[in-house]
DNA sequence: ATTTATTCAGAACATAAGTGCTAATTACTC
DNA sequence: GAGTAATTAGCACTTATGTTCTGAATAAAT
């Protein structure tokens, strides 16, 4: 198969866009022909059945304007911004202590739009930015941004949160197992080793649903 | 006329929304028919032409398809998200081959829309997903999205790029550089080795901008 | 109860629109 | 230049789908 678009077919797509955009709904075959100014049904016909194989767009067999445009603006999964806080900073291994409180309201230092794809619809998403090189155990850079779900019940067992150690004031990201009261944290590079710390000094901050990275 | 929609009135909008966001196109009326369980295509359509009649949709006459739902996502236009596109897999260490050619053109996968902070306002961003766990000494896991800035001019030194090793048909992120037509690739994990190749072997495919994880 | 407006049922109809041929043409390859 | 693949033309066919009509059922008003 012929590796570029001809033409033709570059019109075509350009034709189903702009339909799209001015009628909210698929075009026919026979709008495309007539927009694009070609001779026979069965040349759209043969032209959309490459465009499909080439995954630019989906159609429905058999369904009147079963046109569906792989990259347009309706197809987005979420066209919708949410707005998360960022409250505060979070470091592990060298423990930077948290504000004097350790509750995180009213620490909000600032705030990100995300799209919801990031967030998965969840609410109680918040966001830490991460301070020092002392995460890289858990693939997380100094600067990252990452995104927690404040969670009330226990998480479950291999959840990566973010856990405070009660007596050290310390937060550090790990992946979390419980076992008779006994809580291990594992850092993601397995290599390293896990933190053994009784259930009742560990609280979890967070569980981690994302990490962003501006560079 | 009567002020408020009836249950069967409401029925139907929500269908439609909902077909819509399943579909991309919008549904016929005995799509609507049988969706909401109405006996005939006649009363879909007397009940249309009055959610018309009340601005809740428009009808284009005689035209398959023709309803557009007033309101709808896909009318909204969001003006700070930016759409980029994810132009396939990246992987290093376990060398996976890029399709044949190299270039990215036609070779979109997916698209995700992201806020504009990620790509700070500059043209020509794209995605790769990370397949494989070979790039954790560059802090990125299996899954990860990372976000590339397509340059034509040479990189500077220390910037982080996607480089293709053209005579192993293999792509590695790592910070780049150049001196006397050796370049240098070394690994964000400064414990890790640095890569000696040539200048022309060596095709930088993106500079690295941002990363995404999202679990 | 009678009238009136609204809503529903069922069917028939007309056209909108996808699909499937066959042949002609053009582009590519050897 | 022969031979093959890709593309185009034109048309017929079938299905999909909007439209309309008549009458019945229901609800609202008088």
């Amino acid at each position: 198969m012929k590796k570029e678009l001809s033409t033709k077919q570059k019109n075509i797509l350009d034709f189903i866009e702009n339909f799209l955009n001015e009628h909210h709904y698929p075009p026919t075959i026979r709008d495309i022909q007539q927009g694009c100014e070609i001779s026979s049904t069965s040349v759209v016909d043969y032209n959309l059945r490459i465009l499909k194989q080439k995954g630019l767009l989906n159609r429905d067999a058999e369904v009147s304007r079963g046109i569906e445009l792989v990259n347009h603006d309706s197809i987005k999964t979420d066209t919708e911004l949410i707005e998360i806080p960022i409250m505060g900073n979070i470091a592990a291994g060298a423990p930077i202590h948290l504000p004097e409180s350790n509750n995180w309201a009213n620490n909000q230092i600032d705030s990100v739009s995300l799209p919801s794809f990031l967030t998965k619809g969840k609410e109680n998403i918040f966001g830490v930015k991460v301070k020092g090189e002392s995460m890289i155990d858990a693939l997380v850079a100094d600067g990252d941004l990452v995104l927690l779900e404040s969670i009330t019940n226990k998480p479950n067992n291999g959840d990566m949160v973010a856990a405070l150690i009660k007596d050290q004031n310390e937060v550090t990201l790990k992946h979390f197992f419980i076992k008779n009261g006994k809580v291990t944290l594992q850092p993601a590079n397995s290599s390293m080793k896990p933190i053994q710390v009784d259930a009742e000094n560990v609280q979890v901050q967070g569980r981690v649903v994302g990490v962003i990275r501006s560079i």
